[in-house]
DNA sequence: TGGTCTATAGCAAACGTTTGCCAAAAATCG
DNA sequence: CGATTTTTGGCAAACGTTTGCTATAGACCA
């Protein structure tokens, strides 16, 4: 039946889908189309053929395959490498929910880090280039560009993730973040609060942008000059989310005329710029509100709890993720360049009146 | 000079080996050569081809070197779907570190999530057979197997990294659970402390063993009985670290007799544990001292800072890339199946001598 | 100067698939 | 029952590299 040189302990990856089309009994041909394209071959030989392959542990080489379609199942997110400020928190539930979604179309995940140096770019380069990977998922703002290659003409489907580079000509998958910071500024300014403070993160930077855009525009629709909010932070070189925390209570301390609400731009420079405030003496959120933004799980064990604006990341992961299977579809969709997934504002016990 | 059709706009994932042999006028094999083995070719034809190379923006094709060589340079990291305790804090530390030295060995990473239903075992065995990737680092205690196939014997070289696997003959990078954990509870000790409360994350698990062994030890050097620690948690469903912390408050809650010591084996448990006792106006660390596991950053800035026993997470992540990369060079050193990064105490103002 | 050796470059055969094309067999139809 | 269509399976040519082997051409030695 088996005319193998001696078909026993046939296990390391050794099985070929020409063994297996030995062993059924049919050309190689055939075992590829049964196994690709069920519907191609007869159900009888299909039969012998799964059999012969399960018996065999046949598991087609992916290389092989890749090389002859022209085209890989994998997807590269780019991470940056200094991992700004809020996004730290949320990466592995970003990974996990892009991973589980790219999995069930049959793609894999492979992590690239943008750093700011040209190795990396120049690394993340070679793998769009090289074929290696299929489509692109970006959580920087920067595109790796070096010796004239380009990620943005590679050909490959790109779709950015959490900062909107619609300009581009990205399809950007974002949260509403002007809209919630605006909404939370509005709801603060309802409790009676008219001085704010707000941490940024890197300035210019497209999350800083919306979200202290949002709150100007709350002050505006409540008639209240600019002047009502102060920044803190918005330095251009990455430090970590806490550091800017500790160096913004630092920052209040010097501050003559104490404003009553705070406005962080993520969890982490919150939660240090809490633990330092109440350190000098202050208390949240008698002395002073706070909310911020991300929605990292700690936030509910903080003292006080903490209020926080909940980036939907799960949600925008497999939103991303649909696009980029969708454009890899060839059902090219250039219309919408911006997809806007929903924040949710967590209400915890750091908000309040202002005293007095 | 180039005979080409007519070479202009060459972009696109267009230029092949060929393509510069061509151009520069020789043979593909010495193209191949010269960029593969640079001494093996006369200077003078090498500097032909690399600047036909780079006027052509050439990128190697890696799944058609794959294929020939029959190894593909994709190092995948298994990571345990749900995100066990302590766990998620560190997932981007070590990815990042270890994709880094990944790099500079030429490799790439790719994620795979070990779930524990069939589909994600079958997936990452497909990688492995499949031929996708050269070897593996697993965060997991569990080795997928399905149908005869294991990832054991898939003759991919496996690290574990963060759990001791050295049983299943795996190299393995740890770091040293059980001896950080008696020490502190040592310093408990001689604090004064004489009742504990231990919170544990998955009973059975190997860090759950290392790290209540430590405490044993410590009691038992002491001389006190194994009665003086109270377990709270162990439950066998994962959960999320929080979750943890907030049952095992409950628990403390109806104890009869306080412990006046808490060692937790992952920050998260101890920060939610923390905000609940609080609540219940205990304070810490006047009527409770506080140590737990893993050296997040955020333990610095919760209230009081948290005393925690810091994984050398970076360091860790490396030596494991370097085991691996030695394992693929072929160097089997089946010796020291087990290597040991040490952790750090950090010890703040959670700790102090018990009341009285 | 003839012979031997070494450096260099080319030819062509892999690597394990997929797939266009064709032939045989089976099914359908007039 | 012959002619036409449909199903089914096989052959062989790709896909873009790497690499063993071979051929050429200098270099070196006697």
């Amino acid at each position: 039946m088996n005319k193998n040189k001696d078909v026993v302990g046939e296990d390391q990856s050794g099985a070929l889908m020409a063994d297996v089309a030995r062993l059924a009994g049919v050309a190689i041909s055939t075992v590829s189309r049964a196994l690709a394209n069920p519907r191609r071959v007869n159900e009888k030989t299909r039969a012998k053929i799964n059999a012969a392959a399960k018996q065999l542990g046949y598991t087609p080489n992916a290389m092989a395959r890749g090389l002859r379609v022209g085209k890989s199942n994998i997807i590269m997110i780019i991470l940056p490498g200094s991992l700004y400020y809020g996004v730290s928190q949320i990466i592995p539930q970003v990974l996990q929910s892009i991973n589980k979604s790219l999995i069930q179309g049959g793609y894999n995940l492979m992590i690239a880090n943008l750093d700011r140096d040209e190795i990396s770019e120049r690394h993340i380069l070679d793998l769009a280039f090289g074929g290696s990977v299929r489509g692109a998922i970006i959580l920087s703002s920067k595109l790796p560009e070096v010796d004239g290659r380009s990620l943005a003409n590679s050909g490959l489907p790109i779709v950015s993730m959490l900062l909107d580079m619609s300009d581009a000509g990205l399809q950007s998958v974002v949260t509403n973040d002007r809209e919630a910071v605006r909404d939370v500024t509005a709801e603060l300014i309802r409790l009676g609060h008219r001085r704010f403070f707000y941490l940024a993160g890197p300035e210019g930077n497209y999350h800083d942008v919306e979200r202290y855009g949002g709150v100007l525009e709350a002050l505006e629709a409540a008639g209240l000059s600019k002047e009502a909010v102060r920044r803190s932070g918005g330095r251009l070189d990455y430090q970590h989310g806490f550091d800017i925390g500790v160096q913004a209570a630092d920052d209040f301390a010097g501050l003559a005329e104490k404003p009553t609400a705070v406005i962080a731009t993520s969890d982490d420079m919150a939660i240090s710029f809490v633990s330092r405030i109440q350190r000098a003496g202050l208390s949240i959120p008698d002395d002073l509100s706070v909310v911020s933004f991300d929605g990292s799980p700690v936030c509910e064990f903080s003292s006080p709890p903490l209020s926080t604006i909940e980036q939907p990341v799960e949600e925008m992961g497999r939103a991303a993720v649909e696009l980029l299977l969708d454009a890899l579809g060839q059902r090219q969709n250039p219309d919408c360049v911006r997809t806007v997934v929903r924040s949710k504002l967590i209400l915890r016990e750091s908000i309040a009146p202002p005293k007095i």
